[in-house]
RNA sequence: GCCCCCAUAGUCCAAUGGCAGAGACAGAGGACUUAAAAUCCUUCCAGUGUCGGUUCGAGUCCGACUGGGGGCACCA
């Protein structure tokens, strides 16, 4: 049976879809403007997607969202930019690679097929003219060209350290990619190994990236700010000289409590610190202390994490001199104190430090309050007293309260050049360097004499070899290392043989630029121009989940910083707005295959239809919540959609019909659904947005089947504004309305509605009247009704002369035309 | 342990300090129909987690508590 449009009495989602997809790849209506356009820009980006597999429920959502925000400035008539690419480096294709024993890139380019095709059935308005993929050489030259400046900066820099490692991956991991103890990617404990490095100076950048977030106040959601905040942690404390006997140099502990320096029995250096191998070497406890180092390296950061571990230790028989007092302080190697946070080295206060004191407590050593406060003594109870107090036992500080002292020693430290006033960070650099196959390559080549020769310009891209001959399989040391012909080269400054560095770069360095790139994606000359970044960027409105609101967020803004050092941007924020979608559970979890609860987005894509599965996602909650699709029903939205597309049958005057002679209540109604719905997409509330467009519907198909009727020109002014607003979430069947009543595709760039203010204003409200904050009566008013005449009004009320009785009312609060309370 | 966010009908969610209900799901009833589906109409349902405060007026602001979620985690 053959099935012509004509019969199509009930709305026919496959149908409809099928008929305008074709249509709108040869319109191309998401296509960004030319640098003529006068059109003002808007910069509208989705975080771009990892290509494994096809797209998922949350794909959907974050690309609806997204969607719905570009779609409605291109209504607005704005020249809007919304590309997308690949984020197509990483270990699941290597790793699917390695069980197939293929080539990571048939893998990945084979899934961002998948997906793009998708993509266009998903109706995003993507301009495809710009998309690019990180695996592209094309772009990763130029990830090659920034590690190179970086480096040049000392901005990219080698270091001896002890390093997360992951056993599973065999790989080192950013300190951000240890999640708990566990790696991000695959749940193995991580531990430490010592290798050598790649590292960013991102701790260069701390404060900037700290300051600069008073710009994004308001702009992005509050809690990403906190989180970003937490991470970079800034402290502030004073650094503290200490003599050491039988020692030259000093050794410089920091504290953020230099009032408490009186305070200090003991001092504590991180056991696996330069500092204490040093102090231990060729003493009585040198064996002692070794053991304790292995057993220390050896426990994971799970065994770190465990709350109520004890605290271990080893005395190094070395003693410390107080500069204020001239004690001698017993010298303590142990695990809770970090080497690479502050100097590596503590002094413990075990009165006004908990962790000192559950120290000193095992191991019987002294504790001296030196801040009296109103709490009982911590050598009794075990509990620090880490509050504001009176010094005490402290010299030329006892009396003064916590604040005071430590600005009096602070300069008295200084003045005696025995400390000095200092900041310390929990931010670490960035460790970028990773010891597998699918990645940038590092441009440096290593030769004996000339040392760390960055690879010359006109060599990049360096691109990785062909797989087949390498065995990806992950050992410890990447896989480059082993692929001869490529890791063999000369020197590029002597000549002589030299070897290529054999790691790639962290996945977080393709991203970090990414939205720079976007705008001149073509550009074979540089990976942007300032032309094109002067016309695109900084980002508008950045769009995606809240898993990347410390690292990806804060990578990408510490690459702008530099860049805009290098001159090459002129703005220190890439992304002025944030939204962070929430996430799509089922049934109260994530979903997933092992958990039994995964709901396949093609499935309900097939069962429901594109337009009603974008309509429930958007409409389920603000976009900020998560959505349990338990909740959502998708055959509700496809009812609505049906309902809006019936009207557009029924409107029986000509397109281009004169409004203003249509029914008046209906048209404010027109006028009003317009002026909210806009309000509530640019305040994020697109679930408001919609409940006004249903409104609209339900008034719409009153008035048609018992009101002004289907052939007043208020109707097809409803019915038009009705397509169009859908036309954010529901591009095919706004499209298909939008045909019926009479108008060309593609509706997306049709044009929002001119509101009329004179239709947004009520001819008569109700006002209510209340006595000492209770409702006793309700009245008509003309909206523009002034304070005095209200009051009058609401007073010579029937309903509140009765009530009032003659009792004089003590205070009247008008507020026209609302409301008017009086309060006796 | 520290920091942050949230709490409104059976459910998902609305409400510039000013009438708690916009919208939807589920439920009930009716019209149409031989019947069903679809459609249309009507309708039921909470006083906003608890306690206190500010205010003429608090779901909204402040404080404490309870419950849920998230981030960090020996950062001196």
């Amino acid at each position: 049976m053959t099935t012509e449009p004509q019969e199509h009495a009930a709305y026919d989602f496959a149908y409809v879809q099928e008929k305008w997809l074709p249509i709108w790849d040869k319109l191309e209506p998401f296509k960004s403007g030319r640098p003529d356009d006068s059109r003002p820009k808007k910069y509208v980006l989705d975080m771009f997607p990892y290509p494994s597999g096809d797209l998922h429920m949350g794909h959907a959502e974050a690309y609806a969202l997204g969607d719905v925000i570009a779609r409605y400035w291109i209504q607005k008539g704005f020249n809007v930019l919304h590309p997308i690419g690949w984020d197509a480096f990483g270990l699941p294709a290597e790793n699917a690679a390695i069980k197939r024993n293929a080539d990571p890139r048939d893998w990945t380019y084979e899934n961002i097929a998948v997906q793009k095709s998708s993509m266009r059935r998903y109706a995003c308005s993507f301009d495809w003219d710009r998309v690019f993929n990180t695996c592209d050489p094309e772009y990763y030259k130029w990830n090659q060209w920034l590690f190179i400046e970086l480096h040049k900066r000392g901005l990219a820099y080698r270091k001896d350290s002890a390093v997360n490692w992951c056993p599973g991956c065999q790989t080192v991991l950013a300190n951000e990619q240890v999640v708990g103890g566990l790696c991000e990617r695959c749940d193995s404990a991580v531990t430490k190994k010592k290798l050598n490095q790649w590292y960013f100076k991102i701790t260069d950048y701390a404060d900037r990236l700290l300051d600069d977030m008073e710009q994004l106040e308001g702009k992005w959601p509050e809690k990403v700010l906190q989180m970003q905040r937490n991470w970079i942690g800034r402290s502030q404390g004073a650094n503290v000289q200490f003599n050491i006997e039988g020692r030259n140099e000093p050794v410089t502990i920091y504290t953020t409590r230099p009032d408490t320096l009186y305070g200090a029995t003991f001092m504590v250096v991180a056991a696996d610190s330069a500092l204490a191998a040093e102090l231990a070497a060729g003493g009585p406890v040198e064996s002692e202390f070794t053991a304790y180092l292995e057993s220390v390296k050896a426990a994971s950061d799970i065994d770190r994490l465990a709350t109520d571990r004890p605290k271990t230790g080893v005395d190094l028989k070395r003693f410390a001199i107080n500069p204020v007092n001239g004690e001698k302080l017993p010298i303590w190697a142990s695990d809770y104190v970090l080497a690479d946070y502050g100097t590596g080295a503590i002094m413990a206060v075990p009165a006004h430090d908990q962790r000192d004191l559950d120290f000193a407590k095992a191991m019987g050593l002294p504790v001296r309050v030196v801040v009296q406060s109103e709490e009982e003594d911590p050598a009794v109870t075990y509990v620090a007293t880490t509050g504001d107090g009176v010094l005490i036992n402290s010299g030329s500080l006892n009396g003064l309260n916590k604040v005071d002292a430590i600005a009096k020693i602070t300069e008295e430290l200084e003045a005696k050049k025995l400390g000095n006033s200092a900041r310390n960070y929990r931010l670490r650099d960035w460790l970028v360097s990773r010891q597998r196959f699918w990645g940038t390559p590092i441009p440096i080549v290593h030769c004996e004499k000339c040392g760390e020769v960055p690879v010359p310009a006109d060599q990049l891209p360096l691109t990785l070899p062909a797989a087949k001959d390498i065995d990806l399989k992950p050992k410890g040391q990447s896989p480059l290392a082993a692929a001869t012909d490529w890791v063999n080269t000369t020197c590029p400054t002597c000549g002589a043989a030299a070897l290529r560095d054999s790691d790639t770069m962290d996945t977080f360095v393709d991203s970090s630029w990414y939205y720079l790139r976007y705008p001149s994606s073509t550009n074979t000359t540089e990976p942007f121009s300032r032309a094109d970044i002067d016309t695109w960027l900084p980002v508008d409105q950045y769009v995606g989940g809240v898993t990347h609101a410390i690292l990806h967020l804060l990578y990408s803004r510490f690459f702008t910083k530099v860049l805009n050092d290098m001159g090459m941007l002129g703005f220190n924020e890439p992304f002025t707005r944030l939204l962070n979608q929430g996430m799509v559970l089922m049934d109260g979890s994530a979903m997933s295959k092992s958990r039994g609860n995964l709901v396949k987005l093609s499935d309900e894509l097939e069962k429901h239809g594109v337009d009603a599965i974008r309509l429930s996602l958007v409409f389920a909650g603000p976009p900020e919540d998560d959505v349990d699709w338990a909740d959502v029903s998708p055959s509700g939205s496809v009812k609505f959609l049906s309902r809006a597309w019936r009207l557009s049958g029924d409107v029986s005057s000509p397109a281009g019909v004169d409004f203003s002679t249509g029914d008046l209540s209906l048209r404010k109604a027109t006028h009003k659904a317009l002026h909210d719905a806009g309000f509530a997409v640019e305040s994020f509330r697109f679930n408001v947005a919609i409940a006004r467009v249903m409104e609209l519907v339900n008034a719409t198909r009153k008035a048609v089947d018992s009101g002004c009727g289907a052939a007043d020109p208020a109707v097809r002014e409803a019915v038009e504004a009705i397509a169009i607003m859908l036309s954010l979430v529901a591009p095919f069947t706004a499209e298909e309305m939008w045909e019926r009543l009479g108008h060309k595709p593609a509706i997306a760039t049709a044009g929002w509605p001119v509101v009329d203010p004179a239709l947004l204003v009520a001819d008569e409200v109700e006002a209510v009247i209340q006595i000492n904050g209770k409702i006793k009566g309700r009245f008509n008013v003309a909206p523009s009704i002034s304070d005095a005449d209200f009051e009058a009004a609401a007073l010579a009320h029937p309903d509140i002369v009765k009530e009032l009785n003659g009792a004089a009312p003590k205070k009247v609060i008008a507020r026209a035309p609302k409301l008017v309370n009086i309060v006796l």
